[in-house]
DNA sequence: CGCAGTCGTAACAACGAAGGTTGCAACAAG
DNA sequence: CTTGTTGCAACCTTCGTTGTTACGACTGCG
């Protein structure tokens, strides 16, 4: 599976403007995420910008702009940030439609559908669980 | 996500040979099962050839050559494949190492993979409760 | 022994997704 | 007006997956 860090960078991207705020900043630059996430500011940009699109996070313009949350870490799940920056579903079928005249190749789409389906769901409800303010206790709980 | 279709390719592969066996055939050969999903019949070997190297399935050469079940599809589960055929992990980190100079930089990937591990676990025994069995009847469950 | 059918596997092209980079317009505070 | 930042488009590189061709290895059969 082509390993996918969006969740990653987004959660690090998040809990990076939770803790920077907490510090008693307004707002936080793509420029100083990019730096602590080891990435380029612009990728930053369009991940926030996603999570922007979904109501987590705010932009200001201007001198002195930057990010901020639209919400309270604890109010947001990784669920959230998933559905953000992930389109499609986790397992795909064939890429070319299989041979309709064949007994296997008639059922098995709809089959794996149905399965595919339950274990999604079961995949967002194991999201949905871990808030961000999970994930920035776990992260100041590293030992140093 | 870059959306894999191999595991819904090898179930094809697994119930095809499976029913295939049920109407009295010895062997099933890649050239077959490629025109029942619509994909090339080097696909099909190459992702065999892993199910073989995973005990699933086992192969013969020589004329009157192909492919069977090592197993009973009873006794095969989705995670068996997935495992076979899916390498690295559901989520992955950064691409380049964070900023361990910045807290959250040093702290985000023990705490992502500590959450990852935990769903990849359950996403491994929602797997587990499949059989490729199930798949088969669920596949020829379907109405014509 | 030779033929034919099939696997095993390497090599390469085609394609798409994701990340990285550059450039520039839009915007707003001072 | 200047400055710092977002918004966004365009393009390249890298990587994983799939598709395709080619050919050697193997084996049952005549």
């Amino acid at each position: 599976m082509s390993a996918n860090s969006r969740l990653t960078i987004a959660a690090h991207a998040l809990a990076w403007i939770g803790l920077y705020q907490r510090q008693g900043h307004e707002v936080a630059t793509s420029e100083q995420i990019a730096t602590s996430a080891n990435t380029n500011p612009v990728v930053i940009r369009r991940l926030l910008g996603e999570l922007r699109r979904a109501g987590l996070v705010e932009s200001r313009r201007g001198v002195g702009a930057g990010w901020s949350l639209a919400r309270e870490l604890g109010s947001m799940t990784l669920l959230d940030v998933y559905e953000a920056v992930e389109p499609g579903p986790l397992f795909a079928m064939h890429r070319t439609t299989p041979d309709q005249g064949c007994v296997v190749g008639y059922g098995i789409q709809p089959a794996m559908q149905r399965i595919y389906e339950g274990i999604e769901q079961t995949l967002r409800h194991e999201l949905a669980r871990v808030t961000l303010e999970d994930v920035l206790r776990d992260v100041l709980a590293a030992p140093r």
